[in-house]
DNA sequence: CAAAAAACAAACAGACTGTATGTTTGTTAG
DNA sequence: CTAACAAACATACAGTCTGTTTGTTTTTTG
């Protein structure tokens, strides 16, 4: 018995999974829609049913994959006091969770393109980049960061650097990671200095 | 009497010119070829003439466009003796020869997506990110910024930092500009303290 | 169970990319 | 000066892709 629900959902996840496999390798462009089709195992004609054109999936993979990296930064609560500290767990383990290619072309390289700024910055702002500004502005009433900082500045700079690092590949091997959390917390804690 | 290398050469510049004006309007996606070669005054077997295909004109743009901006930053050779406050200025400068939304979306937006990052990379080893790179190292050798922070990541991460920083709109307003150059400053003040 | 709606499949139209072929314009060797 | 050549361009074409339209099957509902 195959209700209609379960029909739609298991297709739409289908097209979703074959789509961020395909969009995650080959990047957006190199990436057809009768290759999504074929890899999820179903018609073009399915596809633009669940979605009005090929940027839409492509929006969902997105989202999705902005969760599945949101989940995986806030895994088991950390139980460190300090807000400073917590800041720099948070970089590391951004750059840990971007640990993928497929994610680095979807989310860093193919996102920004496709998606205009403005949209990306909405998931953005939902998640990854909402942690690292209400991270800051708590550092900031903590008196760990200098209060006269703007926040949305810092937190856009700070974000761009991340992301910057991971595509550089500083997040591949070992001396590279630990290269990018020295600097992580370099500038965290020269910025606290001034506080 | 048109010589025929002066012929080449018109064709490229216009070609060259048309497309920075379509890619950084409409982005790469959105532009054809047909309207690059009409733009341009010439016919699209005079483009795959000149350009193997139309990434390659892209990355023509591109060059340019980096030599454009590099060019910005570099006019009238700064007095300051001080390294870190010529890292200060690099940053500012690249921001304010960042304020132009065409060479955002060429430089920012689509490089990084047509290009690969490897190709985009070594565009901006040779100009911009050289020049930060530098900068790093003669401010860690002049006892400015601590020494032990590895300069590659660092420049990687803060050159991210600016890019998103532009990205953001935040080099566009006053207010804007004021709160990224506070952030800059903080930031490359930050870690001196460190030194 | 019939009618309606949802989910899908197939066919189609328009556009674009890259190539192959043809033509014009400029260059060079004799 | 001109015949042979090469470079610069223009046109025509083949293949592919995207989005839409039309048709079919499956589920839901009155």
């Amino acid at each position: 018995m195959r209700t209609n629900a379960r029909r739609s959902d298991e297709s739409r996840r289908a097209l979703i999974a074959a789509a961020r496999d395909l969009f995650g390798t080959l990047g957006y462009g190199a990436t057809s829609t009768p290759a999504i089709a074929r890899a999820a195992g179903v018609s073009r004609g399915a596809l633009y049913h669940h979605f009005a054109d090929k940027a839409a999936l492509f929006t969902a993979v997105v989202e999705a994959e902005y969760r599945r990296v949101e989940g995986e930064i806030e895994q088991d609560p950390e139980t460190i006091s300090d807000t400073l500290e917590m800041l720099v767990e948070g970089g590391e383990r951004f750059i840990a969770a971007m640990n993928d290619p497929a994610s680095r072309q979807i989310l860093l390289v193919d996102g920004p393109a496709v998606l205009g700024a403005g949209q990306l910055l909405a998931f953005d702002r939902q998640t990854t980049s909402h942690s690292l500004l209400a991270g800051i502005m708590s550092a900031q009433e903590a008196g760990r960061l200098p209060g006269d900082i703007p926040a949305d500045a810092l937190a856009s700079m700070m974000s761009g650097a991340y992301d910057r690092a991971v595509l550089d590949g500083f997040g591949e091997s070992d001396e590279g990671r630990l290269a990018i959390l020295h600097a992580i917390r370099s500038l965290w804690f020269g910025l606290s200095r001034l506080a």
